[in-house]
DNA sequence: TGCCAGGCCCTCTTTAGGGCCTT
C-alpha cells in the first residue's frame, strides 16, 4: 500500500484568515500500518505567540525566534510529502494552514485531504465524542510526546488512521483500505456507511 | 483584554440554529 502522510499544525490561532500563522509542524509517513518515517520543525513566521497558546502547546516566543524562518520549512515540508495523499484529524483546520503557507512561498497545497474526525464519525458513532485524545484513548492507541505538540499529534492521527485501516479490513473485509476508500467513506452519510464499504468489500 | 473561522452534522430541521473540532 501506498504510503499516506499525516500533518498536524500548531499555529498562533484558528483561522489564517484571519492573520494566523503556523508556528510548528509535522509529518508522519504511515505505510502498511507503520510509521515509516517523519518530519519535525518549529518555524518562524515573525509573529508572536500569546499565552493562551503557550499554555496549551508548551512553544514559547523565544523557542518561535530561534525557528527556521516560515517559507524554509514549508518548502522542506512540502518536499517530504511529494505529493502524497494526506490526512489529517479535522483536515479542514490543517488544509488551510497548509494551503495558506505554501501560498506565502509560492507553493501549490491542493492535495486531497482525508480526515480521521470525519472518518471517526462514521466507523466509531459510540464514541463519547472524537477529540484525538479521547479516540487514542478509546483505542488504547500508543502515545509518545506531549498532546498539542506536532510531532505528537501527528503520530497520535496516524496509529488511530492505523486502527481504522485494521478495522475496516478485519470489520468490513475492505482489503484496500487506500486513500481513495477513506475519501470516499468520508464523503459518506453516516446511514450509508455500511451498504458503501459492503460495495468496497465486494470490489 | 477579549474577540475572531468554517465545515460537518444533528434535530425540537430543511425558509435554521447550534454543538463539535481544530489552535
Amino acid at each position: 500500500m501506498s504510503p499516506i502522510a499525516i500533518i498536524d499544525f500548531e499555529t498562533t490561532g484558528i483561522s489564517p484568515n484571519m492573520g494566523d500563522r503556523a508556528t510548528e509542524v509535522a509529518i508522519v509517513m504511515l505505510e502498511g500500518g507503520q510509521v515509516v518515517d517523519r518530519y519535525q520543525s518549529l518555524m518562524n513566521a515573525g509573529v508572536r505567540v500569546n499565552s493562551f497558546i503557550t499554555q496549551l502547546t508548551g512553544i514559547t516566543n523565544e523557542m518561535v525566534q530561534a525557528a527556521p524562518p516560515a517559507e524554509q520549512v514549508m518548502r522542506d515540508a512540502a518536499r517530504f510529502v511529494a505529493g502524497r495523499p494526506m490526512v489529517a484529524h479535522n483536515a479542514a483546520f490543517d488544509k488551510k494552514f497548509w494551503q495558506a503557507e505554501l501560498a506565502r512561498c509560492g507553493q501549490d497545497g491542493s492535495h486531497a485531504f482525508a480526515c480521521t474526525l470525519l472518518l471517526s464519525r462514521r466507523l466509531y458513532p459510540q464514541a463519547p465524542n472524537h477529540k484525538l485524545g479521547t479516540l487514542a484513548a478509546l483505542h488504547h492507541l500508543p502515545s509518545s510526546g506531549r498532546a498539542h505538540r506536532a510531532l505528537a499529534d501527528a503520530e497520535m492521527a496516524a496509529h488511530l488512521l492505523a486502527q481504522m485501516q485494521h478495522d475496516l479490513k478485519t470489520r468490513y473485509g475492505c482489503t484496500q483500505a487506500d486513500h481513495a476508500l477513506l475519501m470516499g467513506l468520508q464523503r459518506t452519510s453516516r446511514h450509508m456507511v455500511g451498504s458503501y464499504l459492503k460495495q468496497r468489500a465486494g470490489a
